[in-house]
DNA sequence: CAATACTTGACTAAAATAGTTGGTTTAATA
DNA sequence: TATTAAACCAACTATTTTAGTCAAGTATTG
């Protein structure tokens, strides 16, 4: 699993037409101007988002996309793995090709690693985002912040 | 937080590190050989988690690497984070200068993802990794990746 | 002193990212 | 029916990042 500024313009893309599809399909254009992310580049990770299945789209004036499932049903890790077409598995593969143990074992580490993640973003739904968004209040957020770690206050996402 | 193959490089050497540091330094070169991983690259990677204080160096002959800290006290959030010096920040930087209440919304969605695979990846350390490895046994993972969904088995970490 | 190994910086090739240009189809509507 | 708004498509380009190379140091041990 990639984590790329790539991703982040997908999801937040999604996460744009989730809190607005209920009205009719929603245009790049529109997505465009109120994310700041190029149309033509919008076009291209759309392109690979409709080949995932995870929107639909009307063609014509008044067209657009829509999610293609509710937004409860659409993971976060779905929408990053769809626009990363190109995933470089390590070089073992998890085969019996490796040289000697140990080589092999920080490869199955890292795979167990990936799991992890791979499970984690799976687990969270657009939905799931927009909700905790509505419910949690500002103050709330700032305690929570508070409560990590220095390597947190650095780390931007 | 980024999350790319310089991610699992420096992952993947410091998990070596962790495994066989406790019979004194452990040169790049070794690292290189067994992982498969250029020697100058290693030194740049390791040039960085060492200002991020996560490896102690000792020079001269016989010298090599070190945790800085027990494997249970490093993260592999910070390992991560610390050779990806570079972070993008969304345009709009969760202040207050967003036009509309809608582009804030996404920015601050996103955000709100961030934070959790953060503090998911912090919450992971180097000796978690090898701890569970020597506990599990292959037919467990095997199950556990049987129980994910179809989209699962397509992704490659 | 000599060998080892870390340290640093400048450089390069390849790949990925982000964006551009210039179309074509499709379908609603005036 | 002509116009228009939109998806769709493909090729191209610029920029950035990744990954690796090279070369010249410095520190330390034996």
């Amino acid at each position: 699993m990639k984590l790329t500024s790539k991703g982040r313009y997908a999801v937040t893309a999604m996460l744009d037409l989730a809190i607005r599809c209920d009205s009719g399909p929603v245009s790049l254009s529109e997505i465009s101007e109120r994310q700041d992310i190029s149309l033509s580049y919008l076009e291209q990770l759309f392109a690979r988002l409709r080949k995932a299945n995870l929107v639909r789209s009307v063609r014509g004036p008044g067209g657009g996309y829509a999610l293609a499932r509710k937004a409860k049903e659409i993971s976060v890790g779905s929408v990053i793995h769809a626009v990363n077409e190109t995933v470089d598995a390590t070089r073992c593969k998890g085969q019996a090709d490796c040289q000697g143990g140990e080589r092999c074992l920080t490869h199955t580490l890292w795979q167990d690693l990936s799991d992890r993640v791979n499970d984690f973003l799976n687990g969270i739904s657009l939905q799931d985002l927009i909700s905790t968004e509505q419910v949690k209040d500002v103050s709330s957020r700032q305690s929570d912040r508070a409560k990590t770690t220095d390597i947190n206050i650095l780390l931007q996402v």
